[in-house]
DNA sequence: GAAGATTGACCCATCAATCTTA
DNA sequence: TAAGATTGATGGGTCAATCTTC
């Protein structure tokens, strides 16, 4: 069988050690220092990045790797936490936004210095900036070689466009 | 605040999600052509590169980045599906085997060539000899700088040596 | 009492079905 | 009828408590 060979297969569990391992540490630095669950910190880094600092709920989900309806509920937390606010869409009444708070911009500006901080430690410091480089080109490159996943059905992806992560 | 740099940042991003994309792809691919989630792929990996081709709960959990708990329901799962069996620990009857049946090794034999397609598709071919070898040393490098997680209670992998990733 | 493993309660994500508006 | 979003059922994970054996 044709097959991938030793080396990348040892490239190939680095990286997925790696990424198991890193997220987890992050997310406890977080939660310990903030307070707040990743996944709180993804979505609030998106709205306030966004135009008016809201998006639509089906972007949202686009934009942290979520299923329409895992978002639907994460939105739902975070609004009961008073850190977004459900906006409907006036234009077309079936829509609806999601819109950072000022108590959710406060809280963003606490958790940003601190994950931040984590991400320089436990990744970029250990990089050179050649290696910066190349590791971003690398994976976009990589993400770019997916086929466009035409995705599952509740998957929010379909349009395939702007996913950006954490930052 | 001293913080990571946007070329950082980037690479980080892409990191991210390509992480998020390709194992949702290489799940889906595994699921469809062989109806085996990647969870129980990768224990029967682990099991059958093991000596006697079974490890303890506790290590096995540790090479699949999962919680004690978590490990035990799985296997649970596994051994509902005759794939893995549970001996008990002779020298000390407080422990547990998981031992890969045959019938898990003929489905780990089925599972491995489509897994391993997927990862020289959507990971290997794209990279050069000298990108591979530099990936896998790089990501080697970040797992070792990670403090050694003194891990939270309940996770395995306190012991904190060995854990290696799907292959 | 501590270590290995399991169990019960709970959290969060997904899928399929549903509701609403276009 | 289709598109946007939500809801109900369920799968699979974690933590804390428990059981068994050392």
């Amino acid at each position: 069988v044709i097959s991938v060979n030793d080396e990348a297969l040892r490239a190939w569990a680095a990286f997925l050690r790696y990424h198991a391992w890193v997220t987890d540490v992050l997310q406890e630095e977080l939660e310990t220092e903030v307070g707040m669950p990743l996944t709180w910190y993804d979505v609030l880094v998106q709205l306030e990045a966004a135009p008016d600092h809201r998006l639509r709920m089906q972007e949202l989900a686009c934009a942290v790797v979520l299923s329409k309806s895992g978002l639907t509920r994460l939105v739902d937390r975070l609004e009961r936490a008073g850190l977004v606010e459900r906006m409907s869409c006036p234009s077309d009444r079936r829509g609806t936004f999601a819109e950072i708070t000022p108590a959710g911009r406060k809280q963003l500006k606490a958790a940003r210095p601190v994950h931040r901080r984590g991400i320089d430690e436990h990744f970029a410091a250990h990089l050179s900036e050649r290696q910066t480089h190349e590791v971003g080109d690398l994976f976009e490159q990589l993400i770019a070689a997916l086929r466009p996943p035409d995705r599952e059905p509740d998957r929010a992806d379909t349009s395939a466009a702007s996913p950006l992560p954490s930052s």
